[in-house]
RNA sequence: GCGCGCUUGGCUCAGUGGUAGAGCACUUCCUUCACACGGAAGGGGCCGCAGGUUCGAAUCCUGCAGCGCGCACCA
């Protein structure tokens, strides 16, 4: 065993293992293994993205599954790759080149041209991410890593696009579309954010026309409006068909101000009449709602803003070339001067804005490419029946309510940056509208193809299959899919999950994955989501610096509880640091003692502290496992926190030493057994939240060389997953429940004895001599830990000890502890000291007898609950004669 | 409007029918031969409010309030 030093230093180790691992090949799979097969494909990250906390949190568990599913004997795949993220990557590259001054806007260049530079731009940063997911400790399999335009990935794209339009669910529209004026794309409804903003309502007034077609000069109709500069668009003014204050007039038209156009009344049961003035303007170009109105009454589509999101010519020359903002602040302007405003509210109300470029979204008429989702019934069983679990369950009613209310999916976005659309058009000659046919390849000369790209998530929702080689029966495919966890967000379980689901299914006819684990949201201190612009998103690889990897996974991972949002605190990593600080220094104490590693344990000479410490793994691998198998992360981290810092470390290293610095050299070999076990377990069960240290500590401490070459002689990665200890050996080495029982209560003794010497006021480091009057037996090895974890001269057993007036004493069920303090006696602090704990005692006895004395509860609890409470007043009641007694004392 | 989640010590959160827990922060003491990225002892909570079920509720049910998040075509 080489020296180690004092702290843990993660840089060098890190670096030497996640080299290690990949030139061993660790992170393969074999489609060829005899071993049942355990697979994730990763979310793909944008492929020009840059690592944050909700990579680190989303990975981190796909690697702790991964990890332990190697060790559990399983053959992994962890299958990575990157996403080309249309429009949020080709955003980027417009604004780097317009920043360079090579274009203003992307017609400038052209179409080949811009392309070649995202292409440079991609193979420049695209590799980024994925060196920062191997930072973090990743065991993905980099050999099958895949990219969403790869050329056999595009060709899965397209062969989908053209078999879903020969099923007759792709087809092409002109329609009401969410478009983006400053990316001029349409986009998906899911893509859209509604935001409540506070706005106005603008009351304008209309006035009539009469027979002539004159404005009247006191007949006027006021509509109500979010945003007065669409009336230049207005077609109608619409009433409820049932409000008989308008009925009258219904067939007649109004003077449109501004335009100083005259557009009908009509009547529409879609008007509420008890909203606003029950008079509604109808601007069919530009909104959905109107839209339906407009197409109800054959009103004309008068298009006021434009693509640029900039008022067209038909909004009149005034108006034209204006921005939609300031085109509103104008026409309120003009209609304040015109007297035709006649309030202006203040108004709460839903706005949409695009997801991506943040500027509030224009309904906008264009011609776009629509799908009819495809096997919806099958997915919605799929989740309903449980044979794909969500958990936390909760997500699954979100599903349900999404998949129950499908709408059309508009997957043709007006960009570059993508899969273009696999449909040709010829012109014909004669003025009839072009041939197309959808097929991948150019059917010849003379056709062209559709310029528009798919949505991204035309991709994605392919990732788990399309990866594997499909539409190829590739060995991976037939071995690893379905595949059996994914771990994302639930912030794209519509964009992305339901999609992959109906897509599985369409596509191989079964289920994508098996269970989806919905990672919560990672927020700062004050719970603000993570952006850039608050700048309150660490740099992971900052936090990697600076406390290591492991720290970071495990503070992550500690903090994340299944299905609540994580509120991200430096101070967890610190944690976790300090952490592997602890496992690190545990390994050197047992290191400083020397010798071989001890792989058979002698039953005989075990201690009772041995069979405590042993019992606590074995509820620690219990607890860790079920964890595990209800996802729940944080508990297992915390069970680990617990058993090795308070158990192992606090407790048992502690009273080991009264073995280790003595003189029995058979003992010492013994209790040195115990920590070679118990480490070597432990270093396993933090190996899937701790890679890098546990691998540098298996090696370290030689526990490697026990394992064949196959299951951890070569590295920890495919070292046995701890079993819970068996029947078998449990007899074998006496662990009974009593036993730990007993040396919990010997651990509690030595805290109120410890607790004496602070109240006493007694220097931790001046050593002190102890009495303790037991009621039970106690082996001379059981004494002289007590004497050494209460860091006394002496711990003297006196059964018949008389003690002197105002001796400080405690008592608990292996009998009084006392301190005796020659002449420095304080019988006035010593009186309240032992008054405080009367009164607490008194208390707990008034608590139970009340439970006990209640005949239902005797008669109704379970005999085990009803014994536990009896236990429980006898204690309380036994100490309370040990404690009248030494007040009693007090008083002679 | 509908749905979901949250409300437990100063802070962040576990706990989910039988004596209120952790980490951080705080107080006091200790550089003792694994670790000051450490050790020891301690203070601090009528578990949001009101009802109900139960022998027993932080835990189950019902209402209410506050906060957060989804979904929804009301100008």
């Amino acid at each position: 065993m080489a020296e180690i030093p004092k702290a843990y230093e993660p840089q060098a180790v890190e670096e030497k293992w996640y080299g290690f691992w990949l030139k061993e090949n660790c992170f393969a799979a074999d489609p060829k293994s005899p071993k049942p097969a355990y697979s994730i494909v990763i979310p793909p990250p944008n492929v020009t993205g840059m690592l944050h906390m909700g990579h680190v949190l989303n990975n981190t568990i796909q690697d702790l599954l991964c990890r332990k599913a190697r060790m559990e004997g399983k053959e992994v795949l962890w299958l990575p790759g990157t996403d080309h993220a249309g429009i949020a990557t080709q955003a980027v590259v417009e604004k780097t080149l317009r920043k360079q001054g090579l274009m203003r806007y992307r017609d400038d260049l052209g179409r080949e041209k811009f392309l070649e530079h995202v292409w440079a731009w991609k193979e420049k940063h695209g590799g980024i991410i994925i060196q920062q997911l191997k930072k973090l400790g990743c065991s993905c399999d980099w050999s099958r890593e895949r990219f969403t335009m790869d050329p056999a990935y595009s060709k899965g794209v397209q062969r989908v696009f053209v078999d879903l339009y020969n099923k007759g669910l792709i087809y092409r529209g002109k329609r009401m579309v969410n478009w983006d004026p400053a990316a001029r794309t349409a986009l998906s409804d899911e893509e859209v954010e509604m935001t409540e903003r506070n706005g106005h309502l603008w009351h304008i007034k209309y006035p009539l026309l009469d027979q002539d077609g004159k404005p009247s000069a006191d007949e006027f109709l006021v509509v109500a409006t979010t945003r007065p500069e669409t009336m230049l668009g207005d077609e109608a003014v619409a009433v409820n068909p049932e409000d008989p204050r308008y009925t009258p007039i219904v067939g007649r038209k109004c003077l449109l101000p501004l335009q100083n156009k005259a557009i009908p009344i009509i009547a529409d049961s879609f008007v509420d009449p008890k909203f606003g003035t029950g008079c509604v303007k109808v601007t069919p170009a530009h909104d959905p709602n109107d839209y339906q109105m407009g197409q109800r009454h054959g009103l004309p589509l008068t298009v006021v803003i434009g693509a640029d999101g900039a008022m067209t010519p038909a909004a009149g020359a005034e108006f034209s070339g204006l921005d939609r903002a300031d085109a509103r602040k104008l026409a309120v302007e003009k209609l304040t001067a015109a007297g035709l405003l006649l309030k202006t509210e203040d108004y709460v109300h839903n706005v949409g804005y695009s997801q991506r470029s943040g500027v509030p979204i224009e309904p906008f008429l264009s011609e776009q490419w629509f799908l009819k989702y495809p096997a919806v019934e099958p997915s919605i069983r799929a989740v309903e029946e449980g044979r794909i679990a969500f958990h936390p369950e909760r997500w699954s009613k979100t599903y349900s309510h999404w998949m129950g209310n499908l709408r059309d999916w508009c997957i043709s976005r007006q960009l570059w940056w993508g899969h273009r659309i696999p449909v040709w058009y010829r012109k014909s000659a004669n003025g009839e509208p072009p041939e197309v046919s959808c097929q991948i390849e150019s059917p010849g000369p003379g056709w062209e193809q559709d310029p528009d790209v798919l949505d991204t998530w035309f991709s994605s929702w392919l990732w788990p299959f399309a990866t594997m080689g499909w539409p190829d029966q590739t060995d991976t495919l037939k071995k690893f899919y379905p595949t059996t966890d994914l771990v994302t967000g639930p912030d794209i379980i519509f964009f992305w999950v339901a999609r992959m689901i109906m897509a599985g299914h369409e596509y191989l006819g079964d289920l994508p994955f098996r269970n989806v684990y919905f990672t919560g949201i990672i927020r700062d201190k004050q719970g603000r989501k993570m952006s850039k612009s608050l700048g309150n998103s660490p740099d992971p690889l900052e936090l990697i610096a600076k406390y290591g990897a492991d720290a970071l996974r495990f503070g992550t991972m500690r903090s994340a509880p299944l299905g609540q949002d994580v509120l991200f605190d430096e101070k967890d990593v610190e944690l976790g640091r300090n952490f592997c600080n602890k496992l690190w220094n545990a390994c050197r104490f047992r290191q400083m003692h020397g010798g071989e590693v001890q792989a058979e344990i002698d039953p005989k000479r075990l201690t009772s502290d041995d069979k405590w410490v042993l019992l606590k793994l074995d509820r620690a691998i219990h607890e860790i496992t079920q964890a595990f198998a209800d996802y729940r992360f944080n508990e297992a981290s915390q069970t680990l926190y617990r058993f090795f810092w308070n158990e192992y470390c606090d407790w048992y290293v502690e009273a080991s030493k009264a073995v280790l610095h003595g003189t029995d050299e058979a003992q010492k070999a013994s209790t040195l057994a115990v920590i070679d076990f118990v480490l070597s377990h432990a270093v396993r069960l933090f190996h899937p939240f701790l890679p890098f240290i546990t691998e540098e500590l298996w090696h370290g401490m030689g526990y490697s060389a026990d394992m064949p070459a196959s299951q951890g002689g070569k590295t920890i990665i495919f070292a046995p997953w701890p079993k819970a200890l068996d029947e078998d050996f449990i007899h074998h080495y006496g662990l009974q429940e009593t036993v730990a029982a007993a040396v919990d209560a010997r651990y509690e003794l030595v805290s109120q004895g410890r607790n004496l010497r602070r109240e006493g006021n007694i220097p931790a480091a001046k050593k002190v001599k102890y009495i303790l009057k037991p009621s039970g037996g106690l082996s001379a090895q059981e004494a002289e830990v007590i004497k050494l974890l209460l860091n006394a001269e002496a711990l003297e057993l006196q059964p018949e000890y008389q003690p002197e007036k105002g001796t400080p004493v405690v008592h608990s069920s292996l009998g009084e502890l006392y301190l005796p303090l020659s002449g420095l006696v304080d019988t006035a602090a010593e009186k309240v000291r032992l008054g405080k704990e009367a009164e607490k005692i008194e208390a707990e006895i008034i608590k139970a007898e009340q439970r006990l004395n209640n005949p239902s509860f005797t008669q109704k609890a379970p005999p085990n609950v009803l014994q536990e409470h009896q236990k429980r007043l006898a204690d309380w009641k036994a100490k309370r004669e040990q404690v009248q007694a030494a007040l009693d004392r007090l008083k002679e």
